[in-house]
DNA sequence: GTAATTAGGACAATCGTTTGCGCAAATTAA
DNA sequence: TTAATTTGCGCAAACGATTGTCCTAATTAC
């Protein structure tokens, strides 16, 4: 009825034991210290008729640290996002380990406080798919001791493990895919500039052109955000000026780029893939399923869970394993009906 | 370089003072405890300096809480719950609170250990939308002290404060539409039979045919999860019968269920609204980009972050307001092109 | 019968904060 | 000059768990 206060001390009380051997009993160390079974079997019976739970907040004072480990991602209603979290949480779960979820809503204030945050609560460790602007506070929290996985957006040669897609491959790949349809006026609908998904990918779209002998005109790279807001402005834009452009195709960097796109074209009354070719990064259950089915650049990989939490562990030096080794995945182009065939001049 | 070790002992050493003036400073009450302006000046600087971080651990032990909030919810890759989860972080920061996450999976078991988990990290509330079959563990939790407040899937009569969606009336709306475009026979896909906001759309549902003298079919009730699969799976089985059973229309009670039904139809060659009409719960962004628009009922609302924590901040007797008051959002139809209105015989 | 060993468990320090109480020096009052 | 205040700060006990060390009684060895 009241606050729940069974502690190993209240118990050692009225057990007429010492607060050490209830301790010992409850994690398993009875035998190891030679505390009978007598013993033994008093305390779990009535630790668990008491519905005993251990203050891990005690706990990871003493031990200093807390079986926790902290995610930090920009946005969870970034379905992309919302799926790393996911697989991450129940990787964590399987090595009793739990998440402290943060949304940095890419705001780089916001990344810090969480970070610092995290860290005075004592996490074993941080997997955060950051900003991706600035390293500096991510190398200072590796210094100080903590573990760090860095996903998908990640900095390289700064002794900062990570795990990231493909992004150059991928872009080259699907734009490779809309020059061979014809298209050679591609604008590019990018998110945050500086970050290395986003420079990766505008690569890999300029590496394209360049193998194909097309000249890049930087005025067809556009947008500023991995937000649908960002995907909206840029499409409505391109509708107004699409006869005098003559641009054919679109790739989006982004899911929710994607879905601002569709929108403002829905709105303009622009028919893909007849009037306009796109494709997009980020595979969604629902691609298959818009008014038109998007072909997709699809990156989201089961492993992400597990790779970022055995890279955690081996930070931890809790596996087995070797030395965290940074790791890039696969990334396949899905196509359906968003790219026509045009005509080759 | 090493393990970031200042701690206010650490400090109180360096400098001279006790660690009793630290925290008073630190924690703004150097005035009140008449601690000079320079040893204010002073420990202010240097713990700056010397980039000092709380110990929240310590400081949870001691205040026996932990300016945090468990939230619990099936399935962040929901993008309903994500929106949820992404609401109710921003208005806890805004109250210095943090977020530590749950993914119950819709698994009891996990659900419960989760509640254990985050009570033995002294939470100073939780915040669930429960898998909704059983509410004994969650009294048992209230009882302990614990502040709870239960959204979208709620108990009534115990004490339980929530916060939820008037599914009913959406669901009689959403009905109401179908059958004053002509539909009779209406299949409903359900999610978790038992589940509050289940019974309540089904209700809907059957409210609205008793209204309009149309018999209730119990065989037109199926499913029995919130998933892509439920709704593909009974979607399956409908194509296949269409011509017998003459259903003319859908009533989808969740947005993943309806994902299910769409790509089933689609693979079927069933096309909307020409052979089927369908109306579904949970607005999202993408509802208007489908290959049919769809129509769908809207009960996501802004307010439920805010709510949630007020909610939380009453039974810790933290707000000025009044004592918590259960609360049922508003729900709105939003009409598009998935329902074709027929002839009436 | 005595010494050595083993069984069974307790003491007390520790983790980093917060906080009720107390206390000396400096200042003011009378 | 002495007493009363005020200024400025420190002591030490919590909070609940873990763990290195130590201790006593019972058993075994010889």
């Amino acid at each position: 009825m009241k606050n729940n206060s069974v502690t190993i001390q209240s118990m050692a009380q009225s057990l007429g034991v010492s607060v050490t051997t209830i301790s010992r009993v409850l994690n398993g160390l009875g035998e190891q210290f030679r505390i009978s079974k007598k013993t033994i079997e008093l305390v779990t019976v009535t630790a668990h008729k008491l519905n005993y739970k251990p203050n891990n907040i005690a706990k990871g004072l003493r031990l200093k640290k807390s079986s926790t480990i902290g995610l930090i991602v920009p946005d969870i209603t970034n379905a992309w996002f919302a799926q790393l979290a996911m697989g991450i949480e129940k990787e964590a779960r399987k090595h009793h380990y739990n998440i402290f979820l943060c949304n940095s809503d890419d705001d780089i204030k916001i990344e810090k406080k969480s970070i610092a945050l995290l860290q005075s609560w004592m996490v074993d460790g941080i997997i955060i798919a950051p900003i991706g602007l600035e390293p500096e506070h991510l190398i200072d929290a590796k210094k100080n001791g903590t573990p760090l996985v860095l996903i998908d957006r990640i900095f390289e040669g700064m002794d900062l493990p990570y795990i990231s897609s493909n992004d150059f491959e991928g872009a080259l790949e699907a734009n490779q895919y809309l020059i061979d349809n014809g298209h050679k006026k591609i604008v590019c609908v990018q998110g945050i500039v500086g970050t290395s998904p986003n420079n990766k990918r505008v690569n890999g779209y300029k590496q394209a052109l360049k193998k194909n002998k097309i000249p890049f005109d930087p005025s067809l790279v556009v947008g500023d955000a991995f937000s649908f807001n960002n995907g909206y402005n840029c499409a409505k834009k391109i509708s107004k000026n699409l006869a005098k452009t003559k641009i054919t195709a679109i790739f989006s960097l982004g899911n929710q780029i994607t879905l601002g796109i569709l929108k403002a074209l829905k709105e303009e009354g622009i028919r893909i893939p007849e009037d306009i070719s796109i494709v997009s990064f980020d595979e969604q259950v629902y691609s298959d399923l818009l008014f038109t089915p998007l072909s997709t650049i699809s990156h989201m990989n089961d492993n992400f869970g597990d790779l970022s939490i055995q890279m955690l562990l081996q930070q931890m030096g809790k596996s087995k394993k070797a030395k965290p080794k940074d790791v890039v995945l696969k990334s396949k182009l899905i196509i359906r009906d968003s790219v026509k065939k045009i005509a080759i001049l």
